[in-house]
DNA sequence: TTGGCGTCTGGTAGCGCTACCATCACGCTA
DNA sequence: TAGCGTGATGGTAGCGCTACCAGACGCCAA
């Protein structure tokens, strides 16, 4: 009892003495059931229930090399984007006996390569990052690691090692398809932030109109400010002011939809009659809109609970079928943009 | 050169050895180099450099017995309230050596207490939870936990060990004071989720109109369904379909108050002419809206920058002044309040 | 009976770090 | 000169757990 340090919780050792066993026999009984005998195991659950043990993971990590932290990278914390995303994620630790470490790059490349170095001195079990435009030397890094990696938010055709994501061009093009089916042809663009995934959606516009020979410059409105309700209506009320005629508005983020909304109020512009407006993501607030808000449905919460699926596949060594996995989108139209 | 096992990366022995020193003065070298001479500090400095050492925290925690994990108990991840309360949280802990562990209950006092458990099963080194409203067990087990508190988002009389936060019950009441002196008499109320701080503003609600005599609980419409837009909307329509002479509205959270916009738009009642409505936490969207709607600002940011802050400071035996901090809010007053 | 094999169990030696205590050199006082 | 405090350094023994290997035991085939 010569118990100099310690935590004053019971310890493994403690449970193996209780049930008259060895230590190694009582952390097998924790984690591999069936290599103990009945009697043991039975012996040794009575013990941990009556000392109220709880294995210390430091310990465990220590003494296995193995972590149960899976890393995860995003570029923003309350974007409401990345909190869907986040909700998935944590949902599917939930019981899994695994943590997340959260980490936020706030859209920066130099961050997230920072980041990527700190998560990596604890060797972390896996790791989540967002988008598929990592530095050289990330993307190197984590070719070689030892630990599975997932990439979110956008499908592409190299993943590191596992995506799951959608085609944001593709979106972007369905969505201005929608436009110019219900008749619109100067159709502006309103962007924020300008991160890879936006700029992504504006090629996807830019591509589509410029295959009808109705791409114009002037119609783009686009700020490195973060996305916002008020940057929408600044954005819309610059294009409106540059390009009067505008008589429809992708924007690549709903609250710049949203901000586009209340500024065709402000200045008496009809919606859609005047101006048919998309969004992108779907958020909740689109469909409370008036008039309701067409947008892009993303499936945020799915990619979340997915990714983290795919990892803990991999750190438990199961098959992955597939390494990369399209989520695709849905084109959800409401009135904003019906004319029919 | 016996490496059974290891994880290949240099360890403290590594430098130790490269620096011809002992282990412990290297360990010594990295927590307090004042207490190592400046030859041996340099000499182990650059062995550290050149063999690109990195502590590793699992060892550090078991052998100290310190752990550096701060854990957080919020009550959702998605509602925009916390995620700014988060967004502080990471921003002080950013370079502190710090890690957060994020846990969600969901608003159920009973996974508040579950992953409470959880969590002192981790020894953390602090822990920061939402609110108040704790059950006897969790209140009685933080109250001897070896480890600061802090709960967030409330002020009180009495906090567990620290508290920041603001009251509920006086910013509602001076978001009701504030129709009143526009001129409004039948004051309609809002409520989502009807979690304690809900509550709190409902009975700030109830307590201003009382003292007035202008209380009538057929203008209160809610729901224990997370608070929307789209509830915003359900809500204020219910409302005006059972006490359609309703002159305006105390939303107790900005979706509920955007979506009573919205309603208003779609039936065609004037705001603020025939309805006035006023808001809480006073979101972005609010100042963009049309009209910009009337918010009870509150320090969401701040509040969980300070509460690490405060729970970091305790950990490093430092002195806090103050152990409940009531950082108040504001009320912004906008058009859709606005009659004088 | 012997040998071989598989199953269950335990002892020992770490994982990488730090607490604790011992040691030693040095300078100062009596 | 002895004695002692002080500051710098290092050795040892853990922290709580698991990998590795050895041993015990039962069973079956030869």
């Amino acid at each position: 009892m010569s118990q100099r340090r310690g935590s004053g919780r019971p310890t493994i050792a403690d449970v193996a003495r209780a049930a008259g066993v060895g230590a190694i026999t009582v952390s097998r009984a924790i984690r591999r059931p069936e290599q103990v005998s009945r009697e043991l195991r039975e012996r040794i659950d009575l013990a941990i229930r009556e000392l109220n043990y709880v294995p210390d993971p430091q310990a465990q990590v220590l003494a296995s090399g193995r972590s149960n932290v899976i890393g995860v990278i995003l570029p923003s914390l309350t974007n409401n984007v990345y909190a869907d995303v986040m909700q998935g994620i944590y949902d599917r630790i939930e019981g899994s006996g695994f943590q997340i470490q959260i980490a936020n790059t706030r859209y920066s490349e130099d961050e997230e390569d920072r980041l990527l170095q700190l998560f990596a001195g604890q060797r972390p079990a896996a790791m989540l990052i967002t988008g598929i435009d990592q530095s050289d030397a990330t993307r190197a890094y984590l070719a070689k690691a030892d630990f599975p990696v997932v990439q979110i938010m956008e499908h592409a055709p190299d993943p590191i090692d596992m995506l799951i994501g959608f085609s944001h061009v593709e979106a972007a093009r369905v969505a201005v398809r929608h436009l110019m089916e219900e008749g619109s042809r100067r159709i502006g663009f309103l962007g924020a932030r300008m991160d890879p995934r936006m700029l992504r959606r504006r090629e996807g516009y830019r591509a589509q109109l410029r295959e009808h020979g109705l791409y114009d410059p002037a119609r783009e409105a686009m700020t490195s400010a973060p996305s916002s309700v008020s940057q929408g209506r600044a954005l819309s009320g610059r294009l409106f002011d540059a390009a009067s005629d505008t008589d429809a508005l992708f924007c690549a983020n709903d609250d710049l939809a949203l901000g586009a909304l209340f500024e065709c109020m402000a200045r008496g512009r009809r919606v859609p009659e005047d101006v048919a407006i998309v969004g992108f993501n779907d958020l909740e607030m689109m469909a409370a809109a008036v008039p309701a808000i067409t947008s892009v449905q993303t499936h945020r919460y799915r990619m979340g609970k997915m990714a983290i699926d795919m990892l803990i596949d991999r750190i438990e060594e199961r098959e992955v079928p597939e390494r990369g996995v399209d989520l695709g989108f849905q084109l959800i139209v409401r009135e904003s943009s019906r004319r029919g």
